[in-house]
DNA sequence: ACTGTTATCCGAAACGTTTCGGATGAATGA
DNA sequence: TCATTCATCCGAAACGTTTCGGATAACAGT
């Protein structure tokens, strides 16, 4: 409502320059220690906010961050992305209260590298967080290419050429496979996403690695993201001449339709059957039995994303791995 | 990576003025038809973006729509805020593909109104999508008293002094309510948010009104926000002396508590008790037995909030509002 | 031939900030 | 005393866009 305050203003009831001013509020050493804090205070107390828009245009940076979710690759139908976005937001608020998370969606495949386009060249944001990364990312050929900043979750095949933060997929799943082995499950499951998601790799690959080291012969099967994919799975396996005695999932989504699957044909999770999910659902949806899971901090995680995205571009990449934790619960008896 | 192609560089490509070539691109009559043609098709061609931050500077307009997120408020708690937040920017980016949705949390109660106020005076937003209103909200009197448009996701105190757009709660729990009377329950608790959210008093009003008109005594409880908090209560409630046999809950997650109570104690939900619950959970995430829930669609929600909120401000505020539907599933026998 | 109208284009200023290259005056060195 | 340095400050240009107020030329009416 009243005209927003300017530096212009600043500087004519200070009785300075417009130049001094900004220097003054910049922290700069060229102005005395007196006037420094002179104008910072009297800029505190009138409440003065620089305007975005013009330092964005004359510095070129624009101190946001970009987002860009994709309806097509399915990112609406768990909650990963949700739960990112929003420890992203958190993350990038603790460690720099200036900067500012744009998020968009896109709902098509074809329209995502145009969106990635079009906020790099319309100046709307200074890098980007690129999650669910797949192994020939699209997104990530293109940034390269570019030469825009950006960090992903998660490798990707060029996975030397740019910044990224990962949990360590292959390390959970054989600790998650070895415990279900140890425990004396021979006949085991694994539930993985059908994709190209480098997670799925991982996944399957801590899976197997497990699996052959006690010389047991994997058997994987592969599902759509969400529920009723993996439920059908589910009930075929269950339903088999040789039905396995436990499972893993890739998430927590897949472990849930097991659980079904498994009550329906009248098991008990965690007594007749072992379930391990991974990652999906906050603590507290917990369901009786609850499940035994691998978890990651997704604060951790977006912490680290944010300073890498923050970090001043060049030199070599930097990376940056999370363990998983294996929460046992009531699934693994 | 290549110097960002500006309306200059078009210009002069083209031979024609910077003020000409804006003018084009803008759709203006006073350029003749044939060179707005050339100059779009080569934009176009050049894949030309207008530098945003200039654009904002000179208009003053920001094509973007704030949404801050409140940790304190626990909106992180539950899936509400952020499926609203994945709603709204499909919802945004179909209406208006130019337009950002711009994404901040703040940690504490008091920086809340710091978060706005920095919005507005830096420019970054031109209106904000306001959330879980509270009948006395101090977001909706500050942004009331700044003058900026805003548009909230349910009612206020005042909300006939701005726009809005809501679910119609008190109609959803009379339908609720009744369908449980009508099935023959008498003894039917509500699980109410322990809060001064506009919807929950909604909520306790259709609960109130229905058990009133069917001339029976209404009971209803207060939780915090969380699973723990309602699943103490409905511990509380069915080893009490006189149990009720049906629950009304304000969300999912109350009635997934009431669902492991009524386990542990022995009863079967659905057949033993009655549970209803609320517009929390996407579909996917049912469990055995199904939950009977209210819903309403986040994405016509969403489009309405998106449509009054890139509306010309200026005349009478405009509201729309939404019925929820009863869907009547496995906890409702 | 003169005026008025119309269609089309353009110069220049402005938005609020940052920053380069000085300008001013006082203090320092000889 | 004069040149040098230093600490402070400032003018002006620039970022890329929009927009106001013309400018130009062609064309119509008389």
């Amino acid at each position: 409502m009243p005209p927003n305050i300017t530096l212009k203003h600043l500087a004519s009831q200070l009785g300075l320059s417009v130049t001094t001013v900004s220097r003054a509020l910049g922290g700069f050493e060229d102005v005395s220690v007196a006037t420094r804090e002179r104008v910072q205070a009297f800029a505190n107390e009138v409440g003065y906010q620089p305007n975005q828009s013009a330092r964005r245009l004359k510095t070129g940076r624009t101190s946001s961050v970009g987002y860009i979710m994709n309806g097509a690759q399915g990112d609406f139908r768990d909650q990963f992305n949700t739960r990112l976005l929003v420890a992203l937001g958190q993350a990038l608020h603790d460690a720099a209260p200036e900067h500012d998370l744009i998020v968009t969606t896109v709902p098509e495949d074809r329209d995502e590298l145009d969106t990635y386009k079009r906020f790099i060249d319309g100046g709307k944001v200074d890098s980007f967080v690129v999650a669910r990364t797949r192994i020939q990312d699209p997104r990530v050929d293109f940034l390269l290419e570019s030469g825009f900043p950006f960090v992903t979750h998660g490798r990707t095949g060029r996975a030397d050429e740019h910044a990224w933060v990962d949990t360590n997929a292959t390390d959970g799943f054989v600790r998650a496979t070895r415990y279900l082995i140890d425990s004396g499950h021979r006949d085991i499951l694994f539930l993985n996403f059908f994709s190209d998601l480098y997670t799925a790799v991982e996944r399957e690959k801590g899976y197997h690695d497990a699996m052959q080291a006690a010389e047991l012969t994997p058997m994987s099967r592969h599902c759509q993201h969400g529920y009723a994919s993996a439920y059908q799975a589910a009930c075929e396996a269950l339903s088999s001449a040789t039905p396995p005695t436990a499972f893993v999932c890739a998430s927590d989504i897949f472990a849930y339709a097991v659980m079904e699957a498994a009550t329906e044909s009248g098991r008990v999770p965690g007594k007749d059957l072992a379930i391990i999910g991974a990652d999906n659902l906050p603590a507290q949806m917990y369901r009786q039995p609850s499940l035994s899971t691998l978890e990651v901090s997704f604060e951790s995680v977006s912490q680290a994303l944010i300073e890498l995205v923050l970090a001043p571009a060049g030199g070599t990449p930097r990376h940056r791995c999370f363990d998983y934790e294996l929460l046992l619960r009531d699934t693994t008896g």
